[in-house]
RNA sequence: GGUGGUAUAGCCAAGUGGUAAGGCAGAGGUCUGCAAAACCUUCAUCACCGGUUCAAAUCCGGUUACCACCUCCA
């Protein structure tokens, strides 16, 4: 029985999907005017590891996450690199499908872009006039918010309790416009020289919230089942989308809302910011850091616990990591002896356990912190096993696809890393002949020069092996 | 000011009434010619105060600290 953490009714809820086998999920996704940072991957690692995990217990997932290619952080990105906002869009657009890659994210089923949706937006924005819900001023259309009756119920604030300009953003010139402060843009004018479409209130672009109304309904129906994105996204944002997506069609949105933590910078768990000088992308990290072993710090945390990216924790997650990989490597290395007989080992029976330990902890609201531990637990199962002197083929081959399925739930290849040099054989003869005529001196050079090179050398009772440090 | 969250060993982190999972790091050991890898052993009374209970990290009341959001933000 999965559960899951709703928003909404702030408490897990048992889920239950609207169409019996059938997801449809919407993750709010980045505007692409620069290279995501990891606030973004983490959100983009939390949704697709829940994603990947209703795909384990047999769901079909529509999987819907937009990119939003025109607000004012775009403007005002391409105006400072001399390009126009639809370049900037696509080269951070193409940057996002290489970084997230990386990481190991599947691509949504659909990554609908705001600027190809104006049409349907505009549409939209008609509706939300004709019920009353939105007013045009001097060019700009705002939704009136106290006129959506469950107004803030996502985030649990008190209409009156708003403190309007508490971030210190408040826009003087909207503030003007609106006839109550708490009212947000739907629709802009253009100022001069900017990006801009034909609409009934004259040139303009979308506000920011109206896209992702437009597009998770579009794709997924006015009420689909699952909702995600980062926790500050809660209000207003979402806040703002059910209110529009709700007086337009009189439907519950989202069944279900997710949101994911945050990400802490540094060994003093500052958050991130530009400011501080602690801004970090995806693109610059996986220069020097495997791609994986960020993938595995994020993907083994809760999705609603903050992570605190650290040097500590980079290092926990890649001794871990390499733990996990090391298992599998000792897996593989024993099936050049391993016996085939039909025997059922008590071994298949453990292998079967953990499997349902590792589904009843991910059925808790994804609660990947006990998922990893029976994997540890798996893990200390196969080298045990590993270590005895008759292996049974079946066994190794259940528990080698059992660790690679419940890893690859967290994004996670392990590898059989195929290292095969006859040069590096030729050393091993060598150094084995010398360890035979005991002479360790020779043996422990040869293996001291091939550690110079990157590779390790273990001797085990199947023979000598070796490895990439 | 409003709202939400968090507080468990050197670090990360499970655990919603029954006497503290797991991982990393550390210490000791087994295996090994020595290593490596693996395995074994070892390492906490749960922010503070008060209460309820036979029994509380877990429930109730209060306090403190930190974080986030309140129309840039994953």
């Amino acid at each position: 029985m999965l559960k899951v953490y709703n928003t909404l009714t702030r408490q897990k809820e048992i889920f239950k999907s609207i169409k019996p086998g059938v997801i449809n999920m919407y993750v709010c996704g980045p505007t692409v005017y620069n290279y995501i940072h990891i606030g973004n991957a983490r959100s983009a690692i939390a949704f697709d590891t829940i994603r990947r995990y209703f795909e384990f217990r047999g769901y079909q997932v529509n999987y819907v996450s937009n990119f939003t290619d025109v607000d004012d952080k775009m403007i005002k990105a391409a105006n400072e690199q001399g390009i126009t906002v639809p370049q900037l869009a696509d080269k951070f657009i193409a940057a996002f499908m290489e970084d997230t890659q990386a990481i190991n994210i599947e691509p949504a089923t659909k990554h609908p872009r705001a600027t190809e949706n104006i049409s349907e937006i505009i549409s939209f924005i008609e509706v939300l006039i004709d019920k009353g819900y939105a007013y045009e001023s001097d060019g700009d259309v705002y939704y009136r918010a106290r006129k959506f009756k469950h107004y803030g119920e996502l985030s649990d604030q008190a209409i009156d309790e708003l403190e309007v300009g508490a971030s210190q953003h408040v826009d003087d010139q909207e503030f003007d416009k609106k006839e109550d402060p708490i009212d947000f843009a739907l629709w802009k004018a253009a100022k001069p020289n900017e990006i801009k479409w034909e609409s009934p209130w004259g040139a303009g672009r979308p506000g920011w919230h109206i896209e992702c109304s437009v597009m998770s309904t579009k794709y997924l129906g006015d009420t689909f089942d699952i909702h995600g994105g980062g926790q500050d996204l809660e209000f207003p944002h979402h806040e703002n989308e059910i209110a529009q997506s709700e007086a337009k069609t009189g439907q519950k949105f989202a069944n279900y809302w997710l949101h994911n933590g945050f990400v802490t910078v540094g060994d003093d768990n500052e958050k991130m910011s530009k400011s501080l000088g602690n801004f970090v992308t995806v693109h610059d990290i996986i220069k020097q850091l495997d791609p994986q072993i960020l993938r595995f710090l994020m993907a083994t945390t809760q999705y609603r616990r903050p992570i605190q990216y650290s040097q500590k924790n980079v290092t926990d997650a890649t001794n871990n990591l390499q733990h996990i990989q090391t298992a599998f490597t000792n897996l593989n290395y024993r099936l050049q002896d391993a016996v085939s007989a039909d025997e059922k080992e008590a071994e298949l029976v453990e292998v079967a356990q953990l499997r349902n330990r590792f589904v009843t902890a991910m059925d808790d609201d994804f609660n990947a912190q006990n998922a990893i531990t029976v994997v540890y637990e798996l893990v200390k199962l196969i080298n045990v096993y590993a270590q005895k002197k008759r292996v049974l083929r079946d066994t190794l081959q259940t528990m080698s696809t059992s660790l690679q399925e419940l890893v690859s739930i967290f994004g996670i290849q392990l590898t059989t890393d195929n290292l095969d040099d006859a040069k590096i054989k030729e050393l091993i003869d060598q150094r084995n002949n010398a360890r035979r005529n005991k002479d360790f001196q020779l043996s422990d050079q040869i293996r001291d020069e091939l550690k110079a090179q990157g590779i390790i050398l273990e001797d085990t009772p199947q023979g000598t092996r070796y490895r990439k440090d």
